[in-house]
This record gives structure tokens, sequence and C-alpha cells, in this order.
DNA sequence: TGAAATAATGCTTTATAATGCACTTTACAG
DNA sequence: CTGTAAAGTGCATTATAAAGCATTATTTCA
């Protein structure tokens, strides 16, 4: 998964729960700037800061090998 | 996934294709010491590094939305 | 429209990730 | 054992993520 669609699936998972960066940013514990940062594609989150982020969006991170060509 | 499994991924992996710290840091691109950080554990980091090293194990990050309690 | 809410951006400070180098510790073949 | 390779650690430097604040731009809706 792509830096951009990363924030695209972020972006698009906490308008599906109506949350502003603002209320992210409050329940996740991260800066509303690192927040605003990371959404508009700029920056490079750490780990942690990704963590807190899909933890209250009910998400989670997973790292899976790649299907060598599945008839893609 | 929790940062201890994603760092187990990532070692096992690395390990399963037989490459040495060494050798991950010099394909990936991701400093020594870094990689050695990250494998033992310690530090937090960032996006662009853990891609980095995904790509070159074959793997990639992917983000979902976490299975509530699916007879788990 | 225009006002209110939400999002983006410039500037600045502080914390820390990324890195290299040298050294220590572990693991393992002989 | 012992030497060698791989992995871990301390220290120092540089780059940059995280953060807040103030300001500007966008979106939304009555």
């Amino acid at each position: 998964m792509h830096f951009t669609e990363l924030i695209k699936t972020i972006k698009d998972r906490r308008e599906a729960l109506q949350v502003t960066q603002e209320g992210l940013a409050a329940i996740s514990g991260v800066g509303l700037r690192t927040l605003k940062q990371f959404e508009s594609g700029k920056g490079n989150p750490t780990l942690l800061t990704l963590q807190k982020i899909s933890e209250v969006l009910g998400m989670e991170l997973c790292l899976k090998i790649k299907n060598i060509s599945p008839t893609k």
C-alpha cells in the first residue's frame, strides 16, 4: 500500500466516521498540526503516529508478503 | 498489527531470505544503524523507512478496518 | 451570498529519527 | 576453546517529525 493510498484510506475513514481533524487529533493524542500535515500529504509520520491514528479509527496496520504477479 | 509483531515479521522475513542486516541496509537504502535499532525493538521508524525495508523484502504495508470481535 | 466550521499553511521550538563510527556481545563453524 | 561473522550498543551529529499558535483558504449551509 502506497503512501498516497494510506493517506486516503485514513482520510476516508475519518470522514466516514464523521470526525473532524480536530476531533481525531483530540482522541488519538496526535497533534492537530501533525495530523493536518499528514493528511495533506506532507510529512513522513512515525510508526507511533500512524498507530495512534489507526487505533482510534478502528483500523490496523499490517505487513504482508506481496503477491508476485497474481494475474494482476 | 502491533509494533512487536511488525518487527518480528520483518526480521523473520529477512532471515527467511537469508539476508544480513548489513545486506538489507545496503539494498534498501536504510542506514545500518537505523535497521539495527529497529530490529532490536528500539526506536520509532518513520513510514518512509518502513516502506523502504518492506519494499526490498517483497512485502507491503496495508491498513485495514479491524474486525470487531469476529469470534476471535 | 455571508457567516461558521473545517482544513491548510507559515513560523518557531523541542524532541527524536537517521546516520556513521568504533566497540562489545553473541552465535556458530572448525 | 577460538576465530569469524552477524548482531547489538554508546556517543555524537544532522535532519526532520511533532507540536502549538496565528493566519489564510475552503467548504458548507442557512
